[in-house]
Formats: C-alpha cells, structure tokens, sequence
RNA sequence: GGUGGGGUUCCCGAGCGGUCAAAGGGAACAGACUGUAAAUCUGUCGGCGAAGCCUUCGGAGGUUCAAAUCCUCCCCCCACCA
C-alpha cells in the first residue's frame, strides 16, 4: 500500500494539490517530504502529533522525511489562522526550544545514518540579505493573491490586523521549501490545514524558479467531538517532553478520549494495522473502554518507551481496576495481558518526618502536592466533598494529617475522581 | 502626524465616584449520575489557617472621607484621514 492509501486510511488527508501528479511522484520510488515545526515552546505538544506521525509513515513506507525546526522562522511568527500577533520570542529562546524539539522528534523519527534529515532553517533564512531577497524572492509574490488567502483572512478582518513582520512569513516558508527542493530535491510539504496559503506559495515559488511541480498535503485540525483543540485540557496543555507531562498523565490524557474520538484517533496516534482499529464498530459503551487503554498504551509507548507504558498501564490498573485487555482484542499491541505487581508511576513527592511528627494540615499537603494551587482551593475542595486521603473522603478543612496517615510510609493522596498523588516519607539521611 | 474609539479578574464582556473581589457568558473545579466517556442537574470559581485584612480593573502620579469609575502624564491597540 502506497504511503498516499495509508495516510487517507487513517485520516490524516483533509487535502492535497494535483492528485494525480502527487501519486505518480509517490509511486516512482523513493520520495522525499517535509514539515515545519515552529519552535515556539520548549517542548511540543500532543497537537503537534499529526504531523509528527505522519513523517513517521512516511518513513516507515521507505522514503525520507525531513523534520524542518524553525529556527528562523520563529523569529517572526506565523499568522496562519491566528487571531492575535504572536509574542516576538528572543533569538535565545528560539535556540533553546529548538534543542528540545529536536531531541522529541528523534523518538518518533529514527534520523540515524541520514534516514531521515533533521534541518534548521536558521541556517539559511538569518543570513539573508534583504535587497537581494526581495529582488530574487520577492518579486514572485503578488500582494493582490496574498491579501486573498484564507490563512490571512482572520487577522486582516480582525481589529488587530496584520503587522508587516508577519506579512512576510508566507514568503520566508516558501523559500525554504525552495531551499530544500534544491538541496534535498524535496517535492513534498506537508503540514496542517491553516499551513495551505503557505504551501502552496513554495510550490508556486518552486514552480515560478524551476519550471517543476512541487506537491502539498495538509492534515485536518484536530478537533476533539466536544470542540475543543487537539491537546488542551483541564491542566493545560498535554506536553511530549517527560518532564513537562509525565507518562503517567499522558497516558490518563489518552484514556479521557471521548468515545466518539476514539476509532479516529487510534488511526492517528497508533501504528496498530486498520483492520485491527475496525474491530471497534462492533464495540460500544463501556467496552469502548480497553481500547482506550491500548490507544493510551500505544501512544505512551510511542512517545515514551514501553518501560514508561508498561509503568503508566500498571499505575492505571493500581487505581482504577484492573484491566485485562483479551489477546484477540487488537493482537499487534504489545499492552500487557496479565497483571503484575510493578512500580507504579504515579505522581510522587518526598516530605520529612518531622512535618507529620508536629503534624500538617491537609490543605497544606494538597498544594505541597500540586493538586490544588492555593491553599483556598484546597480547602474548598475538602469542603466540596473532593479531596480524599488513602481512599477515605476528608470531612473537616482543618484535618492535621499526621504520620499514623501513612501506611508503609507511604500516603495516597486524591482530588476528585481521578487526580491522584503519592507521598512518601523521606529517609533520614545519617 | 491629525481625529475618534479602546486596554477590566483564565478568555469574552458589562460596570463609568461609594451598595465592586467587580454583572452575564464561556472555560475550569467539585458533587450527583456513570464506563477513568458524553450529556444533564447542583454547587464553587483572587490571596491570606477564622474574624478581619491584603492584592486586582494598561503604567506612573493626583483630586476625594471614598476611585475600575474623575484629572494629568506615559505606554500599547484599533478605525478613519494624512
């Protein structure tokens, strides 16, 4: 199956320029495609896994995949469907995110002896001088096109308008896709569907200088059933970096997916083979349940390794029952089918002796925590009928948690129906 | 550069001298119901261990017993004109 069938499959196609053309080029042999990441968080994010995904299949379908970091590009901003203007971000900054995300896309994209490419655009777009830009690139660029495409529209109706910086950004990714046509001989970009007004730009550019066709793809934006953006929630955004959202909360992150995202976004977020995904038309209800689990299982896998997976999947079970997911119930995952007893990966904090020796209201220890974030949070939480200590529900906002609390030196807090945290007493040092 | 309109708590958005920690909505949080789902209903939603106090309405000053509200200067945004 051709990369093109496999992407349509699994919904990652919302659109793509000539059709035709596009799949001759694919079916010809080796090809070589591109995607952008803007490098405006140290860390990406679970919205950034589409694309992230897609160059993984791109890769896995024997071509080569290019993961651009944007390096130069982040100092201006892209305006492509944003409401607002961007904080301009220090030069500093931009390099300091870059590093992270390089060192997150190598666990999705193998780039070992040059499978894939991992480029920075600084490279080329901060030594640029700008009469000559404007004289070479420049002048391919009609304005009365520009101010028409649909990834303008917003911001150019908008009370914020547009600011010249930004204006230019459609010509700085179009040269880039021109850079690497040149240098790469890479005919295809990818990206996602507020990306298009910029795609199509470099093909034309590519067109305009070359005389060659150039091809486009772009992913749908994800959006959850319940309308929200792909990768946001309660607490924020759903991170890739370990340190930022542990495994734990990102596999709890996959479990909350509704049910109705669900067939779709084990499509997306999984290598499991489709007709395995299809298996959950006939499911419904709570068994939609273990999928969800092996869609968190996969995906924790993917971003974090199986030992993390492994961890998450037992802390899971430790709390909310365990799960044993059938061996004929999506055979290609590596989920464990037994249960065992593991170290588990919940959210853990050390605290001293002494504290609970004078004793620590347990408000206090919810904010110690990170479960609540002011001590009248905690408090209206207790009050609220939230806040639980070893299983048992904390009637009194003014309870001193002591160390007879601890079972094994160890205290499970818990915030709602699914917020957990581990105390655990620290060792004495000698 | 000129003229006019703006900047309010996480977001949108009222308020235009005291009754304002600031209407309303959204988001979020908790409870009930459930399947660690959705929907629904109920409650909560600046900080301080209670009272009381403290901080917040672009920034800095000022008037007043009292300022998000009035005055001065400054910064930023938008529209129209140049």
């Amino acid at each position: 199956m051709s990369i093109l069938e496999i992407l349509h499959q699994r919904g990652f196609i919302e659109q793509t320029t000539h059709q035709k053309e596009l799949e001759d080029y694919i079916n010809q042999g080796s090809a070589t495609c591109y995607i952008g990441f803007d490098p405006t968080a140290s860390s990406l994010h679970v919205g950034s896994l589409v694309p992230i995904m897609a160059l993984a299949h791109f890769q896995r379908c024997g071509h080569k995949p290019i993961a651009l970091v944007g390096g130069g590009t982040g100092l201006i901003g892209d305006p492509s469907g944003k409401t607002e203007t961007r904080k301009l971000l220090t030069k500093e900054k931009i390099k300091e995110n870059s590093a992270g995300l390089k060192k997150q896309l190598t666990k999705f994209i193998d780039f070992t002896n040059d499978k894939a490419l991992l480029l920075n655009n600084e490279k080329w777009l901060t030594d640029l001088k700008y009469v000559d830009f404007l004289r070479d690139i420049g002048k391919h660029f009609s304005i009365n096109r520009m101010i028409k495409a649909e990834s303008y529209r917003s911001r150019l109706d908008s009370e914020d308008g547009l600011n010249f910086i930004e204006f230019n950004y459609m010509l700085l990714q179009a040269y880039d896709f021109l850079k690497l046509f040149e240098s790469n001989n890479c005919k295809i970009q990818m990206g996602g569907s507020d990306q298009w007004g910029n795609i199509v730009a470099g093909i034309d550019l590519i067109r305009r200088i070359h005389q060659k066709n150039s091809f486009g793809i772009t992913f749908p934006l994800l959006i959850t059933s319940s309308g929200k953006k792909m990768g946001k929630t309660e607490s924020g955004t759903v991170w890739l970096d370990p340190d930022k959202t542990s495994p734990y909360q990102y596999y709890q992150f996959w479990i909350n997916t509704d049910d109705r995202d669900l067939k779709r976004f084990i499509a997306l977020f999984t290598f499991l083979p489709m007709e395995e995904i299809e298996i959950i038309d006939s499911r419904a209800d709570s068994q939609l349940n273990e999928a969800k689990a092996v869609l968190a299982y996969e995906a924790a896998k993917i971003a974090h390794g199986k030992q993390e997976a492994d961890k998450a999947f037992f802390a899971a079970s430790g709390i909310f029952g365990e799960k044993i997911i059938s061996r004929s119930f999506f055979p290609s995952s590596c989920i464990p089918r037994k249960i065992k007893k593991t170290e588990d990966s919940l959210p853990t904090s050390l605290i001293e002796k002494e504290k609970f020796q004078e004793g620590l209201p347990v408000f206090k220890l919810f904010c110690i925590a990170g479960l609540t974030t002011s001590n009248g949070e905690a408090k209206r939480l207790i009050k609220q009928g939230g806040a639980y200590i070893n299983g048992n529900r904390i009637t009194d906002d003014q309870y001193i948690a002591t160390t007879t609390d601890f079972k094994n030196n160890i205290l499970l807090l818990r915030a709602g129906k699914k917020r957990y945290h581990k105390i655990i007493i620290a060792r004495q040092p000698d």
